[in-house]
DNA sequence: ATCCAGGGACGCG
DNA sequence: CGCGTCCATGGA
């Protein structure tokens, strides 16, 4: 069993970072740990007060730097939020909301499959359907008692035919997974090659490439796995607290996305993928508990 | 029953 | 190009 410990970090609390949208597969236990499945690791993380511990079985990696990478350890959260928060009120509101939000560094392989499985869906199911994929075409790992699997790897999920994939419940899904599963398996998108790019919009050209990607998968994407914080990925939740925020249009399903996208990247500055964030965990939390 | 969910593909003008 | 429509599924 490894081991590792944070203390008094900056910008770092679990239901921020679990709940704000980006990640499927970490779950809340009776004691109020998260445990999750990184790669071939399955890693539980514990807060107290000042302490964050992380413990976890991890054969391929060294722990510690697969935590410090995954959680982006090394990244100062404090600069952006202090940034974002002398833009107005609003922004100055929703950090305090998520003030310990990180954006988590996620497998691109993953974060494409997992977000062409969330258009038109919500979180529950979303996170449901990926874990059935898991189960079936992942690999078990036992952990404290309880099996956990591995997120499929794509020779594995190539092997899945159309059919396999809709009795998982991936409805109108299906086809996209598949279609962009071969199409990543012969390299037609090589994702080597995308984890490479420098530039934002080279990557989301070959992002666009494939089957289920359109313009908000493309983004979550970018943002989530490729750390490209200057993107905006617009859903229902962000169309609405932006219109509550800076809009007021009547009908909030008529505000223009090109003119949104303009009004977050004219204001955000660079910062926009991080707005994103807060703003979304602010809003969809408010909603919840309303 | 009807609506909605972290949208995208497709066809049409 | 911009826009409407359809797409499976399950929970509210």
């Amino acid at each position: 069993m490894e081991k590792y410990i944070l203390q008094n970090q900056e910008s770092f609390n679990l239901e921020h970072i679990f709940e704000c949208g980006q990640c499927f597969r970490w779950n809340k236990n009776s004691d109020g740990d998260y445990v999750g499945v990184i790669n071939k690791a399955v890693i539980k993380v514990k807060q107290d007060k000042e302490k964050v511990i992380f413990t976890g079985e991890c054969k391929n990696s060294n722990f510690k730097d697969l935590i410090r990478y995954y959680f982006d350890l090394d990244t100062n959260y404090s600069e952006y939020k202090e940034k974002l928060s002398k833009i107005d009120n609003n922004m100055k509101e929703s950090i305090k909301f998520g003030e310990g939000i990180r954006i988590l560094k996620q497998d691109l392989w993953e974060c494409i499959i997992s977000f062409i499985i969330s258009a038109n869906n919500n979180i529950p199911r979303i996170k449901k359907i990926i874990e059935r994929l898991s189960a079936t075409y992942g690999e078990k790992i036992e952990f404290e008692g309880l099996d956990y699997y591995t997120f499929p790897t794509v020779e594995r999920l190539s092997k899945a035919s159309v059919e396999d994939l809709r009795a998982l419940g991936l409805g109108f899904r299906d086809k996209r997974i598949y279609n962009t599963t071969k199409m990543i398996l012969n390299k037609e998108v090589n994702l080597e090659y995308i984890n490479k790019l420098e530039d934002t919009n080279r990557m989301r050209e070959e992002l666009l490439k494939l089957d289920g990607v359109g313009p908000k998968v493309a983004d979550c994407i970018l943002l989530f796995a490729l750390k490209r914080l200057d993107v905006f990925p617009i859903d229902v939740w962000v169309r609405r607290v932006m219109n509550d925020l800076y809009i007021h249009n009547e009908d909030e399903n008529k505000v223009n996305k090109n003119e949104l996208q303009k009004l977050a990247e004219d204001k955000f500055l660079g910062l926009s993928g991080m707005a994103q964030q807060y703003l979304f965990y602010w809003r969809r939390e408010l909603e919840k508990h309303a």
